[in-house]
DNA sequence: ATAAAGGTACACCGATCGGTTTATCTTGTC
DNA sequence: GACAAGATAAACCGATCGGTGTACCTTTAT
């Protein structure tokens, strides 16, 4: 057995491939090339190339949430201003070198079925973010935890377009400054 | 001459496919079967699929914003009141039949190199939607139309996210009613 | 020592990809 | 009636797609 299993190799490369250069344009020559594996062994651990865009994207939304709540969490100490620190986490994601924008909006533009496990993921994952932000609205005795969660999101939906699509570096800057007028209004 | 163009009607119909199952999933034989045209047609009118691409991704931005100044001028008569009626003609749009994102996120997400043609145009409309709103903003004798247009924006993006990828159905109502807070700072 | 498990390399499969070629047919215009 | 323009169907190209089969090689547990 060793250190990292043959599995994590596959679905580390896969994962960085599929975010860099897209599900439909990324072939599994390409990720079993990379992952330094032949093609039985990923088809050992994975029964198709469907199977391993799903095993991805879970292991994205696994690194992206914990990623997320640490850096949340080491930013600010109260609920408050963690409700805020949120914006300056998904802001240094945007600067970061490979940022591709969101994985999951990428893989909804791409799998067109809403019924897709793909999709279904997707709005997992985005309902798992707003979750851990409705979290924190709550301890922090927001109002009304469940709009201001929603809101929050949209806001950083928003900015994650307008930072990847639009090219606009201050999107989050932005968002966040617009996260303050609903923070101080869900405190009365 | 027909009354449409066999290179109309070869965007037309491309445009339906890329929208609703992506670019790089739509493949040029399925694109002529539909439009009932013979490949050399296509290539006749089109160097390549990559020009067919951004052809049908300039048609698109023509329609999506002749469609939404068009509706929003409908809906509202003054330019305050359009700066809120966008929302409501994002929100018909989103109950739309074939709603299927915005084309534009979805191929920014499948086209990742950020000097590729189709990424240009696609930050261009963004730039072009808003410019609209930022003319009714100055129109309507904002404080700072720009600051305000780039919010109403980000406010849009991320109604489109939540409403796609996180089959929101209260995104634009919710994006409308968090404009409405900037509308109104921005008249002091 | 040996056998089972899991790895490798590589040939191979039919289907599809974007794109070209050829040969034929229709359609105005002069 | 002749001719050029533009259309058609269909064969064809090499490359790549997702996925399988075969034969050999290591590792580890019994």
């Amino acid at each position: 057995m060793p250190a990292i299993s043959k599995r994590e190799q596959i679905i580390t490369e896969a994962l960085r491939l599929f975010y860099q250069n897209g599900f439909n344009a990324t072939g599994v020559d390409r990720i079993i090339t990379e992952a330094g594996v032949s093609k039985k062994t990923l088809y050992n651990h994975f029964r198709s190339k469907d199977e391993l865009v799903l095993a991805t994207l879970r292991k994205r939304d696994e690194l992206f949430r914990n990623n997320l709540m640490r850096e949340t969490e080491r930013l600010a100490s109260t609920p408050r201003e963690r409700l805020l620190a949120v914006f300056d986490v998904v802001g240094a994601w945007f600067q970061e070198k490979g940022f591709s924008g969101c994985m999951f909006i990428n893989a909804a533009a791409e799998f067109s079925d809403t019924a897709d496990p793909c999709r279904i993921l997707s709005a997992e994952h985005k309902r798992l973010v707003c979750d851990y932000i409705r979290g924190l609205a709550e301890q922090a005795g927001a109002k009304d935890p469940d709009e201001l969660s929603k809101q929050l999101n949209l806001l950083i939906e928003g900015a994650i377009v307008c930072a990847y699509v639009g090219a606009d570096e201050a999107a989050a800057e932005r968002a966040k400054s617009m996260a303050m007028v609903f923070l101080s209004q869900a405190f009365c």
